[in-house]
DNA sequence: CTACGTTACGAAAACCTTTTAGGTTATTTC
DNA sequence: GAAATAACCTAAAAGGTTTTCGTAACGTAG
């Protein structure tokens, strides 16, 4: 367990050769005899050979390692992004060094520095919301890329889920199902998600000669704000036969009240939610349609494109990342697999 | 951006000494004139210059760096595990290298050698159960640390949350506020968590001279599960005043099935839960008395022992990490603060 | 037998930092 | 005025690996 590692000096020793000859048999190099590269890579097992990454990483200059910078860990939609990140690293040879600064600027500060004193190879900056954040691409000798949290210099490479988008899919799914008069309730206004799928959901109204139910309700993205907004959208507005709530909480709220007070989802109203956060999505009764902003695949692309900007081929610019509509009960209740279903039940196994 | 990376001889060149007293005048060392390191800083600073923390731990044989190996990123109690953990790393200078084995055995062997390459001071493992798993501890040249699951071979380091002592605490409780006749939901026989909490129960029941209401019902951890052994339950039970569930989801659906059938929480029924899964446990209604595991901080012990383990202070054996209390409405509806209380409403902001 | 190309291997430099062992002044002590 | 000390600084080695270049052996063609 303390026994020194061994070197390739070691196992040069061993199969009797220079450690230039060694390097070479173990990396593959053609300028050495079949027997003789053997002979080296049977040393090399008996001796239970690593090569330092250190050393190999002093020397090129490439330490196959990237920073993960996230601003918040703590909160939901860092981890999925992280995790597709993550995901994408390790299928190559690259190792992943994790950072959570705790939305606090003067730590993201010192971590940077920390990380950039190890050599890593490029960075991957995961922000908590998606509203744009300041950007360090300047300050750093490496690749950067920011995934959720889009760089307010609109020169780097961001990756963004598409809320309007994701608005859009929503609605487009309220008004197949036959839904006229639609309603749509979200959270803060101060959240630039918020905003964007308020105007996804309007203009996709538009288009389709609709108005919307009311104006938005903008609240928080609470259960809480989804009942409170639930009683005063059915008392005021009692017609509406469809809601698009802004996140799955508003939504298990919305179906909640609707259900007490004598409303019938999917029969009566529809709803439909937002993120796919399948303890909420799945457990609501009726299950929740809701949108999957799919951010694990946000942060694999995110992650691959940094692969692609340490080879230098960036793609500046702010991405936005398609997401998904997931239907379940909430919207259409028993009806077998229809064309216009996108998928069903959440994502595989 | 490309600009070449300041050494310590550029630093040394433009300050007008050696390499050698530059190093000495930037690490603080004292035979080295006051003047001269002004000098040495200034230079420094102007190349804003940062030590290649590759070269110094090639010659240190310390990367002032741990692996992270966690079996399941996706699962819910591996994140504040890990959490906790980074946070403690992240106070010291070490560094955080995270490899998700997504519960591939192959694919852990396969982080392991590179970690090792990577010639990490140490390891911390974080499972996802609370099932013991194979201890990697003789395999690795470096200490190695585990958390949440334990490791099958009591000689290594282990933290574990205390489940039979969040049991006994929920108990307590119950007996507490008046209750008797006390049931216990839980989750599959298979998880150890469930049989040790249920242990717990069995014991603090006859402590106190009570019998358990009902065998243990051991189902799924899902809120269907609640909602299902509730029904079944108060149609056998009827007397039942008070239920102790092994996880949050079990207990809402409890509750919401309890309201449905009649009966008023906490005033009929107590219901105490399991994990204070804030997005539950808080928007129930009413909300949830339940038990926090205090898994960052579990990862943060874990941590702070692997410092330990690296500068050869290890301390073997399983250490169980104690859990805590939050009263919420579910056992105890506005009663203002009173002696038994431990903690109110989750943990503070 | 000489000239030359090919093959297989080794010596040494390079990467960047810290540390050890000396070396050069200036200052003190007798 | 010589010797001892202190203060400051430098040269060199070490850490593990890869790469470049040099060299030796061998075979082939002239």
């Amino acid at each position: 367990m303390t026994t020194r590692r061994a070197t390739i000096t070691d196992v040069a020793a061993l199969a009797g050769v220079s450690v230039a000859t060694a390097s070479k048999a173990l990396n593959g190099r053609d300028d050495v005899r079949a027997t003789t590269r053997q002979l080296v890579l049977d040393a090399a097992a008996q001796l239970s050979f690593q090569p330092n990454l250190l050393a190999q990483g002093l020397l090129s200059g490439q330490t196959r390692t990237v920073g993960l910078l996230t601003s918040d860990m703590v909160g939901r939609f860092g981890i999925p992004v992280l995790l597709g990140a993550e995901n994408a690293f390790g299928a190559g040879e690259m190792a992943v060094l994790l950072c959570d600064a705790r939305g606090d600027a003067i730590r993201e500060q010192h971590y940077l520095r920390t990380l950039l004193s190890r050599r890593v190879d490029g960075l991957i900056v995961v922000g908590e919301s998606t509203n744009p954040r300041p950007s360090i691409t300047k300050d750093v000798p490496v690749p950067v890329v920011y995934a959720y949290a889009p760089s307010a210099d609109p020169a780097d490479v961001s990756f963004v889920p598409d809320d309007g988008g994701g608005a859009r899919l929503a609605v487009r799914h309220l008004i197949a199902t036959g839904r006229t008069r639609i309603a749509h309730i979200t959270g803060p206004t101060t959240y630039k998600a918020a905003a964007d799928r308020a105007e996804g959901v309007q203009e996709t109204l538009e288009e389709a000669g609709l108005a919307q139910a009311g104006e938005t309700f903008y609240g928080a993205w609470s259960q809480r704000w989804g009942r409170l907004a639930a009683d005063m959208l059915l008392l005021n507005d009692p017609g509406i036969d469809a809601v698009f709530c802004g996140n799955d909480q508003i939504a298990a709220g919305f179906i909640e009240a609707a259900r007490e007070r004598g409303r019938r989802v999917p029969d009566d109203i529809a709803v439909v939610g937002y993120d796919n956060w399948e303890v909420l999505s799945e457990e609501t009764r009726p299950t929740l349609t809701t949108i999957d902003p799919d951010l694990e695949r946000l942060g694999h692309t995110a992650a691959q494109h940094l692969f692609a900007a340490i080879d230098g081929k960036a793609t500046p610019g702010v991405h936005s990342m398609p997401t998904r509509l997931v239907i379940r009960d909430s919207t259409a209740p028993g009806i077998p697999d229809t064309p216009w279903q996108v998928s069903r039940g959440g994502s595989p196994p």
